[in-house]
DNA sequence: CGATTTTCGTTAGGAGCCTAACCGTTAGCC
DNA sequence: GGCTAACGGTTAGGCTCCTAACGAAAATCG
């Protein structure tokens, strides 16, 4: 569970003083800022919680859905390689190597070579993850629903709006910096 | 950098889908929280890349700034106890150890032992902090401003209020839960 | 067909946070 | 005043994630 940001929030009154000394500072981003960073965490902290109550983790938790949501959908085998289950869930593949590492020695998961490639692996999920989701899944959906409780439909859609105005700035913010990043500076 | 859910936001419609398996599914609710986790982790990836370019983590940043806070506001000293630093930067006091370490040894911050009661101790700021956070804070307030960019002040203004909702319920249901947890479930 | 490059999964090592247990110091209480 | 409890900071050990470097298998290409 990580920690995030200051206990109490800047008041408004503070950033604009703030603002005096900092010209860079614009005092509505500011406060948009933080208070989207506390509340993503506060969100965070409350599924996490409620995670770890199931004995699971969140990057655990990831990859057990994404193999469920696989299964279901295409009607598939659920199976799938670490590569495509660290890109999916935004993890590197050395990561996936120790999540499905500790989901196997769990019973959750099972791994098997590839017979057309032998590099790949094919990771599925076990009886026991299916039941264990089907336990887990409706106390998840609650937390959502507690936790968005106070805003109504319209406010809720509102939210959506606004945020996703964020996610795709931030996403294409982040890819070019990277992309800066790799190419030297 | 944390990850942060799957790749792909799931669509509205499959949703609606799975919400016929689950009846605890609220769908709009579930739509805004992942829509928050998501925004949240955007923003916190993007502080952070910030942050490492200039050779300073997240948690570091956090106790420079309150202190750094802390002197210009009262006009104090700046010196706080680790225990303050802990409870005001939602770490716990192991961890603000291994904080105050790293930033002893990189010149920002200085212990002196309290003459009074000798359990604790003093943690200030050094002139080499002021000057870095001097140099770091411009680009850290450009950063807040361009990732809100895309919104108006109205729109931000929204944003905040229904993000306050989110983190006043969020708060409740935490702590509750928390003190559920602390009187044996 | 053999040599190079790419791709896959894994291992090794580090950073940041946590909980639990620990000493030294102070405060409360007969 | 001495014994016990409470408090402040630290240490020890664990978890999750990361980057970097590695061997094995496949693809590419002269």
């Amino acid at each position: 569970m990580p920690h995030l940001l200051l206990k109490d929030l800047p008041r408004y009154e503070c950033l604009l003083e703030a603002a005096k000394e900092f010209p860079e500072l614009d005092p509505s981003a500011c406060e948009a800022f933080l208070h989207l960073l506390r509340a993503g965490d506060e969100a965070f902290v409350a599924m996490e919680r409620n995670l770890t109550a199931h004995n699971i983790s969140h990057g655990r938790f990831g990859v057990l859905m994404l193999l469920a949501q696989n299964c279901d959908d295409c009607g598939g085998t659920g199976a799938m390689t670490p590569a495509e289950l660290a890109d999916q869930t935004r993890v590197t593949r050395a990561t996936m190597t120790g999540l499905v590492d500790t989901l196997e020695r769990d019973g959750f998961v099972s791994r098997t070579v590839d017979a057309n490639d032998r590099r790949m692996m094919r990771v599925g999920l076990t009886p026991q993850a299916h039941a264990f989701l089907e336990q887990l899944l409706p106390g998840h959906f609650q937390l959502m629903a507690s936790l968005m409780a106070p805003l109504s439909q319209t406010e809720r859609k509102t939210l959506v709006t606004l945020l996703n105005k964020v996610i795709q700035n931030a996403a294409t913010l982040n890819a070019s910096s990277a992309q800066s990043f790799a190419s030297g500076r």
